[in-house]
Order: structure tokens, then sequence, then C-alpha cells
DNA sequence: AGGGATACTGTACAAAAAAGCAGCCCTGTA
DNA sequence: TACAGGGCTGCTTTTTTGTACAGTATCCCT
């Protein structure tokens, strides 16, 4: 057992707490499933049976080093006195929540870390297909297509689309230069893309992006991409 | 504090499991709430301590108390070796969750366990004020306030509403008989509600309701009440 | 080469916690 | 009136747990 490796910088699991060893990631993971399968934590003796510890102090060192890293957090003189701390809980409590998703970084895929606002307690199956990420509408373009400003919508994550589907596009804001999510309606003609707002009034107008010039599979800056299709939305209040 | 009633025939609080004594309950919702702040059950002492008990026995009676009505499973020689059991954990996962409303059986209060349809995955508090159960809506008669046929729409319980609140009302069937909810506009002039859909089609029209004769706060069959105001919508698929 | 981290073994002790026994006071019921 | 059950007090005993201290070995970085 003790040739087990333990380089502090193997590449992590995915789902794993960054900066963890793997036999950190194996301690966590085990409370994780204590907690879901007895409904309460492990003691040190519990965790040293596990994995085959003669001593429980060993599970006791790794508990500390858990708590260094702020992934639990120990209540001195409790049994069983350990909590999952946010962070070490998400791929728990994820499970039925969304990401929303704000502003997009520079040349970032959509769903990274950096982009999400904040988690939202909504099952992503409630919507058809499955949501993968909220994003809230600004502005008035898809009113006709009921969906109005400040509507929460939920996004299918997805490449491509077909011909008259709303999708959720990404395109640098004219102005900042910054990447943004607007909802449209999405049709390909050919070489031409063009992204059709639902709004009879003048002021909107359809987007039109020429992919011969650069575009799509371009290695070049592409000046959009659709992050996804739209599948459904959440609104709030009267 | 030992002339407290401990009738076991005494009515049981809404939420309670049936069966237990008032006390029982207290413990058990104790049980419950200890899970969701700590994240681990309590020890005897916590209960003693709690209820100002001097012999922590009279915890571990509870505790068998419990576990002989089925609502816990006390594991031997754990420490805080207590499991909520499936019907005592509702109240618990129910917390990030929604009943979903269909029919309404005859009489019975709105959010009564027999009408509930299903539970959903959505924070109630994403809704505005918070929601307390969903409908979905069936029909176009709201369409023009953009809540459309299929929509699930979060509601607010509560028995009254302000003029130009779109409500959940709770009528009688026309042909049936059966209760049913309704969304629609509420609007009071004197003794006369109207109930006004939001479409301009010639074929919906408002519903006009005489509290007079016999209606709210009388004795007979009310013909209508309100069950909650309109607090937000969810909507599935593009 | 040395400091520091990870990853353990082994021992020891005190506090925390479970669990049993005996008994008291009520109240509703047979 | 006897009896059962809920709700408690008090006390004892035995486990279960947390936690500290002393070491060993390996690996990484400086």
């Amino acid at each position: 057992m003790s040739p087990t490796a333990t380089d502090p910088s193997s590449p992590e699991r995915a789902g794993a707490a960054a900066g963890l060893t793997e036999r950190q990631n194996e301690i966590l993971e085990f409370i994780r499933q204590s907690l879901r399968e007895s409904g309460y934590p492990p003691t040190r003796d519990d965790i040293a049976i596990r994995f085959g510890f003669r001593s429980k102090n060993a599970a006791q060192d790794h508990l500390k080093a858990l708590a260094r890293h702020g992934c639990i957090e120990i209540i001195p003189g409790d049994a069983r006195g350990i909590r999952l701390l946010r962070d070490a809980d998400e791929a728990l409590s994820h499970q039925f929540e969304l990401p929303l998703i704000g502003r997009i970084a520079a040349g970032s895929p959509v769903t990274a870390a950096a982009n999400i606002d904040t988690w939202l307690r909504i099952d992503p199956e409630l919507f058809h297909p499955r949501a993968d990420f909220l994003h809230r509408v600004a502005g008035h373009s898809m009113k006709e297509a009921n969906i109005l400003d400040g509507d929460l919508v939920g996004i299918h994550a997805q490449a491509d689309a077909d011909n008259g589907q709303i999708v959720a596009a990404v395109l640098p804001h004219p102005k900042t230069g910054d990447d943004e999510i607007t909802l449209k309606r999405y049709f390909r003609r050919g070489r031409k893309v063009i992204l059709q707002p639902e709004n009879s009034a003048p002021a909107y107008r359809p987007i039109e992006i020429d992919l011969a010039a650069g575009g799509e599979g371009s290695q070049e800056q592409a000046p959009f991409r659709i992050a996804g299709i739209y599948a459904g939305l959440i609104r709030s209040g009267g």
C-alpha cells in the first residue's frame, strides 16, 4: 500500500477538488459517500478501516490536511464532527442546480468557472432538451417569442443548431469587444448566418454574419459561435 | 416542565408525522434541524440539553419511541447513529422542491397531500414572492400576460389579492363540479369579483362572481376562493 | 544536504456518547 | 382499581471517538 503515488502535482481527476493529492481526494470522496449512505459523517476509525490504515491517526492527519485546504471543517470534540464545506460539497449539491452565466471572459468556454455568476436550484431536467446553464435575458428582442426582459433562459449547450431554432449566440459586443450572450432565432443560408430578433418594432434588426470571412471553424477570432439552444425559461414575479 | 400536555390523541401540527405525540414531533423536528444546521445527527445529550432534560435517558426513550413508529432508525453502538427514514425525511428533501398541484379534491386545501401530483426540483425562492406550489397552465386565456399553454406557474399561497394581480383561483368546473385552478387577473368592485382573462379574442370572457350569494366567508360551499397569487413561471422547450 | 510536506505505524489517554437498570409521576383505559 | 404507556430523573457501565505525542519512510524543492 505504501508505494501509492502521492505526487501532489499529479493531475487531478475530474470533479475532484483542486490542490488535493489523490489520497486526500479519496478520503473526501469517502466522507461524501458516508454522508449519502448512512446520513452522518465517518469517524477516524471508519476511515482507517475503509483504507486499511492500522492507525486511526492516519485518518486524523488526512482530515487535518483537508481542513487546511478548506474542504471540510472539523468541529473539535464532537463525535463525527466533520462538515463538508461549500467547495467540497459542490459535486454533491450541483446535482440539481444550474449555473447562471453572465459575461463571457474573452476566449473562454461559456461554462468556464470564471463565467459563472451563481448557482440556482433548478433541476436541469425540467427543460427540454436538458439545460446546461441559465442566462438572464436583457432587452426585448425576443418579445414575440414570449421571452421577456429579465427572464432566465435555460440553454442546452451545443455548437450548432437547426434553421429556425432559438440559439444563445456568443458575439463580441460592438463597443466593449467583450463576448456576450444574445438570444436570437438562427437561420443559415449557404455562407450566411442570420440571427433574427423576434420583435417587429423597426429598432430590432437581424444580425448577418458571413462565415467566409474567417468565421466558423477558422483559427482566427471567430466573429460568433453558438453556445447552445434555447430550452425553456423561468420568470420571476408577477 | 412535567405538566406538559402529552395527550397522544391531541391534534397533530401541520407537516408533522401521524401517530406521534407533540413531544415526539418536537424531538423529530430537532433531529431534522440538527441535520440541516450541523450536517450530522444530535447525540442523546444534545437532545437532553436542547429540551432541558436532566437525564439523557429521556432523549433515549424518545428516540426509541420514534424508532418504534418507524420515523427513525437507530444504529446501535454508533455515535450519532440516527437515520431519518423516508417519511420523516420528506420535510428535509423538499427544501428546494415545489409540489405540482393539478386537480383539487373537493373541499380540500389546495396543497393537501392528495392534490400533489409530483415534486419538482425548483428553489421556491426563485419566484417573487416565494412560491408555495406550481400549477400547469391549460389553455390560452392568459396569453397576453405572456403565460402560455403548458407553462408551469409558481403560486404564492395567500387567500386574498389586490386589484389587478394575477391569481390562482379555485372554481368548481361548470360540468364536472370538481374544483379546478384557473389563472386570471383579479378585480373586486364592491360585492363583485371579476376574473379577467388576458386574451382579447372574443372567446375569452371575464368570470363574474357575486360574493353576496353565499360567497366569501359564508358557510355554504364558496363558489370560489383564491389559492394564491402568481409569482412567476417556468416554461420547458423551445 | 536539509527543510518541509505527505503518508503512514503505534501507543496512550480523556472526553464523548451509547445503553442499560431502577424508579417516580401522570393520564387514559380496561 | 389495576395496568400500561408516555415522559421523566438519576446513576452506572461500557464503548466509541477524538486527539496528542513519538517515530519511520518517501518525495520534492531549494
